[in-house]
DNA sequence: GATGAATGAGGCTTCATTCAT
DNA sequence: TATGAATGAAGCCTCATTCAT
């Protein structure tokens, strides 16, 4: 998987890189392609060498991102022995991208919502992979007896990512510092264990 | 409710009217100001005697419905007398208003996020006392001993207000039906008890 | 003459003295009719009522100063005997006005040039009868033999009002203080004797 | 002279062009950027890629104009022995430059000044440049004494640059011929010797 | 693989002005 | 005398995109 960039014209790369350092101050649509070319340093025209258009090099930066991230969640889960402990892995790492990963952060949360033709592109596949990894854990543990089997799995793994992503929203607006452990620990705390008063 | 608009201009009404129209239909970007004068039935700079810019009208027509929402929801929460009950009011609720205002739950959910300066902006504020809602319950429950203490109350605000918008999310992205009861129910059974097998 | 503004209706005066207050900060076309008639606390259509567009209430603006302007020249000429003293006021007056009048400098010396509507419009008159006071000057000092008789006497007087302008003018752009005294005395200085060497 | 524009992009001469000939004719506020675009044989987007905005155009053509005429004047003024004879030069030559380049003499006497932005334009430098040029003749001549030295050098400046520009401006608002052996000579006799009766 | 000149569509916005009340 | 809602024309400018070299 992830080719490892082989063979791949510089200019192309220098134009991806460009749009991410790029998008660590601005958002995409106020970022233009004669300042993506200017970073590159490259010309306008290139771009479209190498991209249908300017959303289409947003998807493409997106999912090399997130090929990245999934291999990490991926690997990072093949450790844990337990499904709390999958579980716990997943949300963890997902943060610790979050936290991390700015850009990556900023595209798929805010960006790509309101670009229509997101959810036909290739990057979007990538969205199905994460998001099927989570469901597969809680459809595990729901099998297994681990977990409530009286939810709705995929409304579950809804609310779960929701949860993450707000509680690293704000995090991600406002360029705040992101306390890793301590969202995801509270996270999974809820999650095991609900609000109820502990028992 | 939703003051009677005493002395609104009638231009004014029609502007965001005719707002609120397009964005059943189409993204905010996608919407051009010709296109709102002519549903709204004025002329293109009538809309810049009323707003300051283009965005300046989606906040305001934001922050008109965002007060509808806010009366609707203290009006349901002030009905329920336990801890439990105002917390499923509030989520049920919520979820309501997404599942029938379309645009609102689009704005919110969407358009919003990549504005920069509608985090200044007055509707924001509606944004902040909604949420301050919320926490006001968490914070009680919490005093009162219902709820668990060894959380962070804003982390568990946005745990909640995270899950109820994702879970709302696909359907006001794809136009699709939105299980109300069962959207809410799953919730909060999640937040009572967690997801640990059921005792 | 200069009627003493009897019977002016309020609004008409307040307008007008709008105009002179934002005239102090701003050049004309940097000046809106919605601006106008907020510091005049009256509505945009009232200008219309008074004037025939915004042009003519500058046009009348001046007017109104030009002739208190005239008119101090003309007193203060009135009180000297010889010519050189009269020629000494006027130059002395005029450039005591450009210092202490700004609005008014603005619009003569910069507003007005670009306006070609103004050397039809009554404002304009007032500029004739002042050139035509120099003039005046001028053709009797040579009649007299007081002036040297071989230059053309229009030539002279654009001559002298260009000196008196040019040397306020930076004053008025940059809102400097201006020497009155020290500029009119260099002025007189090198009109009457020349810049060759002192005899 | 008049560096051969190496690899200026035919787009961008076209441009200024068009704006040289319709400010022939009209004041520079009259003239939309669609009337520069379609007289210059391109699209209005163009014009934005060269230049700034409509106003960074203007000041370029001034610029370029501008340095024409500074060597213009400064070659003529090198051909001169004795200092009377480069003042004579100098405003000589200025006096022609307004009488034969309507466009230069329009934008310098009039357009320029109500614009705010000029002050820090580049073309404005130019200004300094040429308007020092005659200090230096001035400040030569009062040290060599040929000049008297009771004068401030530079309102002695401001006030033959503003005899110039009076005694022009009015042929360059109303397009009349120009005299300008009369204008240059009788502005150096008033300044040599002044208006007092000739000895 | 890369350039860079040029396009073109249309977007947002401004503002003087009018008119019914 | 004054209001204020509404107009309408057009202006400036942006920016993704193309294409010949």
């Amino acid at each position: 998987m992830a080719v490892p960039s082989r063979k791949q014209p510089p200019g192309r790369i220098k134009i991806m890189q460009a749009l991410r350092l790029l998008m660590e101050e601005q958002g995409f649509d106020a970022i233009t392609t004669a300042e993506i070319a200017r970073v590159a340093g490259v010309t306008e025209g290139l771009i479209y060498k190498y991209f249908k258009d300017k959303r289409d090099l947003l998807y493409q930066v997106l999912e090399e991102m997130f090929e990245g991230v999934i291999l990490r969640i991926r690997a990072r889960m093949d450790l844990e022995k337990d499904i709390f402990g999958r579980l716990h892995a997943f949300i963890d790492e997902t943060v610790a991208v979050y936290a991390t990963q700015r850009v990556f952060a900023r595209i798929i949360l805010i960006e790509v919502r309101s670009l229509p033709d997101f959810f036909t592109s290739r990057a979007y596949g990538c969205v199905r992979v994460y998001s099927r990894m989570l469901q597969g854990v809680l459809e595990e543990g729901m099998a297994s007896g681990d977990f409530r089997q009286d939810l709705d799995v995929r409304f579950l793994r809804d609310i779960l990512l929701g949860a993450i992503e707000h509680t690293c929203l704000w995090g991600v607006l406002f360029h705040r510092e992101l306390d890793v452990a301590g969202v995801a620990g509270q996270l999974i705390t809820v999650v095991r264990e609900g609000i109820g008063p502990s028992t």
